[in-house]
DNA sequence: ATTATCTATAGATCTATAGATAATGC
DNA sequence: ATTATCTATAGATCTATAGATAATGC
């Protein structure tokens, strides 16, 4: 419980900065506000974090990294391409599914901020170095073969992260565009997780 | 000379704004910054404008409107629906080829501020009312006819905008993490704009 | 003693407006 | 006279820090 109360509100502010820099950017986010809502007083955020910079740095590199953990978990299991290429594009809709806001964190800030960005590059090495090598070679054999055709990686990455990422990211305009509620979303998310695998499926298709 | 004169530095506010919106958002725009862009002091820009919100909602109407005008442009051409479909897309892409931020700006003002869209949606209600419905009618006839498979409307405008859009949302995250360069994303785009039509008349058909 | 928490505040913005001065249209 | 432009400033933030006080670990 000590334990507990010493790094209770250290990751409390966390949490706060997290729930809010999702919710708004990092521009609109005020540590007045971060402090508020982790109920402490706003000199506390400064205190374990010393800059708002910082603090959204942690955020942010965790969320980067999940954003892209669905491409290193599944390159690790063994399947056949197009099983991989399927999961793959599965278990980063179920990820996006539970964090919704995570495809605008990202363009907000890789588009406001690309500096604030560089440091961030350390912390996802692991996916341009290791897994694309590896996604590149799979991907390569299986044109060799021509059971697949001609395709970059990048074009095939962009095609899942373009239509995954979409529906998250239209959400708000089709709320306020054509008026769509919650559950009409729902519906439509439910059927755009088989027809993104299906659609990314049959484009590389020869 | 006197009207260019007279209009001069009013337009060139707005031009300024339109730049800077588009490059940072509504949140990391100061109006000193619009001034100093536009080469006059902080103080006119309230003289013509009033307030940066109305300021804003003058540039972003028109920008909303812009992205949506694809779909209206193309809906009074008289082509047979596939022809129609590989326009609107190609259209889109072309003008998205010309206002590489405008997804950016539709995204981070819908996402952080959907008030502030309300206004707007007054200013597109074109798009919803007249077009939409039509749209959806020819849609419901190809399924009929048994020419496409069954598909939502609503489905078929998220996969064009999310693959269209997504490519130029993208852009500044794959300069960081893969850092692609200009030259690279430029014949990126080249591809993507066939890939695109390819992708989702292939999804469409039956 | 050390670490956590609070209060208060300096210094930097930033928006919006008031009031002075210059330019333009009758 | 009216409209355009500038300078100056009030008032509201917001970040970061300094200094005081309370809690915790030896």
């Amino acid at each position: 419980m000590e334990e507990n109360k010493n790094t209770n509100l250290e990751q409390g502010i966390l949490e706060a900065a997290e729930r809010l820099f999702l919710e708004k950017g990092f521009a609109m986010t005020s540590t007045t506000e971060i402090a508020k809502e982790a109920g402490c007083n706003q000199g506390l955020v400064h205190y374990y974090y010393r800059t708002k910079e910082k603090l959204f740095e942690e955020v942010f590199s965790k969320k980067a990294e999940l954003f892209f953990s669905a491409f290193m978990n599944v390159e690790n299991e063994e399947l056949p391409f197009r099983e991989k290429l399927r999961r793959v594009i599965e278990v980063h809709f179920d990820m996006l599914m539970k964090n919704p806001r995570l495809p605008f964190l990202l363009i907000n800030e890789f588009t406001t901020n690309p500096g604030r960005v560089l440091s961030v590059k350390e912390k996802i090495k692991n996916l341009p170095e290791s897994v694309l090598a590896k996604m590149e070679k799979e991907l390569k054999e299986e044109i060799r073969c021509g059971r697949i055709r001609e395709i970059e990686l990048v074009d095939l990455m962009l095609m899942i992260i373009s239509l995954n990422g979409g529906l998250f990211i239209a959400k708000p305009i089709m709320g306020a565009i054509m008026g769509m509620g919650e559950e009409e979303w729902e519906r439509l998310a439910k059927r755009r997780r088989d027809e993104n695998v299906r659609i990314i499926l049959q484009a590389v298709e020869g």
